[in-house]
DNA sequence: GTGAAAGCGCTAACAT
DNA sequence: ATGTTAGCGCTTTCAC
């Protein structure tokens, strides 16, 4: 087992200074051509590489951005990181990933553990718990650090950061405005509680279609989910409970779930009911029928979160504050869900 | 905009030295009781938290682990990093996710990248590009240099280091026994090419499952698919190729897909053909019909590798090197795909 | 009971 | 052209 090589090393076996093998290394013109030569051949020889750590300590940054999102078991925040990894790797930073499970104290937890010198930025998607309480305390807390935050998707308002996210409304709207051009008359929508922003948003997205298109909005059309362990019966409940040609769903698994719920119910998907989902997975695109969605566009989320922390960290400190807000189109993806 | 607080500036604003603060706050015996009390309360009030960085740099451990996959977007793999963090973090380690995009160079990068300091350990699943070169310098490097290694699903035998795997073979039999014991006469297996590990391997089971039940192997009946682009036109070819009554399926996007080949043939799953996948996603679970499959237990192959990883990790240096090899069972989780 | 000093690995201003 | 020194934030040994 051979250690790691550091400087000092390199210095005693080649009776140098430490300091004229740092600088031999980073071609200082300070350095004899020779002793540089021989220096960096050695090093090379050896495959010495600079610790991290020493370099982060000294240069009060990490090069390493902190992701906490409040689960990776999702396709949407996974395609997200992947997003954030591939900007970031390619400027040179490194990916924290920390999980909230959607617990506001483990968010608070992870927020701590990450601004104590492991991280230079956040990247974060806020816990359903902390919405919940609407206690943003920690995220505050970090900003007034000074250390950059950019909030996606969950975002909240009473934080002053970047923020990139998608209009809910618009998309909701698209949605719905699809329906009605495939004729349907009588649209159900499956949602999930108001504390849910995005719940929030797309349920009046799908509102205002209606309005717009001079339908009456009934409420009775309107599924909000409370108990995720029950989706399967809720939804089928309210299939059963209504006269649907069409159903929106705020997310691919509620999507999946109404289609099944047709079937049950004895309809065919399309013909009878149209359905169409939220977010863009592995699953709206296997799915037999396919499902039309709307689609997130999680990878470009991540790409823009990343660039805009980026950006931050890398502009001089004395640069007067702003805070961009990035919002991500979202677009209609046709498949077989729908007429 | 508050920056953070160190010992010094504690020291400084009380009027001590920075060693009287750092002991304080240790709760170390040589302290009087009153000077402790000040300078813990004056740390409570202002909330200090000692800083990461300086903290690795002088125990020479990060308390982190860098975990390399392949893909992020994989349910598999999600479901791995799901199950590290927990453990991870209950024992106090953060997790620092990377990845390899399945390309050899991006994993060296990486891997170089997090050795030099920034982590105490890995867990890794090696690239799909590095199983085809056959080439693990870089992770023998790793394990010459003393850093803990654990290798979990694409694991190579030429690497000496702890393991997490699951016994395909034995789970490949097992989805086999379960279509022949249902009636299955003629089936067929979507596999991928033979240096990916687990395909070769699931094969190899498959085949051993149809010797052992008096079967004969019909090369024909194996499908290896090597482009990814097409798996779709290369199910559907040898769907029509086959007059099969089963398929098995080397993962769930397969095994869906062959679902839809075996519709588009005017044929019914389970009735006509029955289908079963290898690796318990989402897609499986709402897939209609829900796909019968073999679970591999991700989260459980991440808890197994940390745990294994962090008990290297906090050992003692001298104890007797040793490594291990978890085998996680596989289990059987019955749909709707077959009867 | 408190503080000074060394050191983790590295860089950079400042000698020589 | 090379070396010495200080310092990033912290712990810990050793003096006082």
């Amino acid at each position: 087992m051979r250690p790691k090589l550091t400087l000092k090393q390199i210095a005693k076996e080649l009776d140098v200074s430490i300091s004229t093998v740092s600088k031999s290394l980073r071609d200082s013109p300070e350095i004899g051509e020779d002793t540089r030569q021989k220096v960096q051949a050695f090093a090379k020889l050896y495959n010495y590489k600079p610790n991290n750590i020493a370099l982060s300590l000294k240069n009060r940054k990490t090069k390493t951005i902190g992701v906490v999102i409040p689960e990776i078991v999702h396709h949407f925040f996974t395609t997200v990181i992947s997003g954030i990894e591939h900007v970031a790797n390619e400027k040179g930073y490194s990916v924290i990933v920390c999980l909230s499970d959607n617990s506001f104290d483990k968010e608070v937890l992870n927020m701590e553990m990450l601004a104590n010198g492991s991280i230079d930025g956040f990247i974060l998607s806020v816990a359903k718990e902390t919405m919940q309480k609407g206690d943003y305390h920690h995220l505050i807390e970090v900003v007034n650090q000074g250390m950059p935050l950019v909030l996606f998707d969950r975002s909240v308002e009473e934080v002053p950061s970047d923020k990139v996210i998608i209009d809910d409304v618009k998309g909701a709207k698209k949605a719905v405005q699809c329906l009605i051009d495939k004729g349907a008359r009588n649209i159900g929508i499956i949602s999930t509680v108001d504390y849910i922003s995005v719940g929030k948003l797309r349920t009046q997205g799908y509102t205002e279609a209606l309005v717009e298109n001079g339908f009456e909005v009934n409420e009775k059309n309107i599924l909000k989910i409370e108990n995720m362990d029950q989706v399967e019966q809720e939804i089928s409940a309210f299939a059963e409970s209504g006269d649907f040609d069409a159903l929106f769903a705020v997310n691919e698994h509620f999507a999946a779930a109404a289609v099944r719920a047709v079937r049950d119910k004895g309809q065919k998907v399309p013909d009878d009911v149209q359905v169409i989902g939220f977010t863009d997975g592995e699953l709206s695109k296997r799915f037999i029928p396919s499902l039309t969605t709307i689609s997130q566009h999680g990878s470009r989320m991540g790409e823009e979160a990343a660039r805009l922390l980026i950006e931050k960290l890398e502009k001089s400190p004395n640069e007067e504050e702003s805070y961009k807000t990035i919002i991500v189109e979202t677009g209609l993806i046709e498949r077989e869900s729908t007429k």
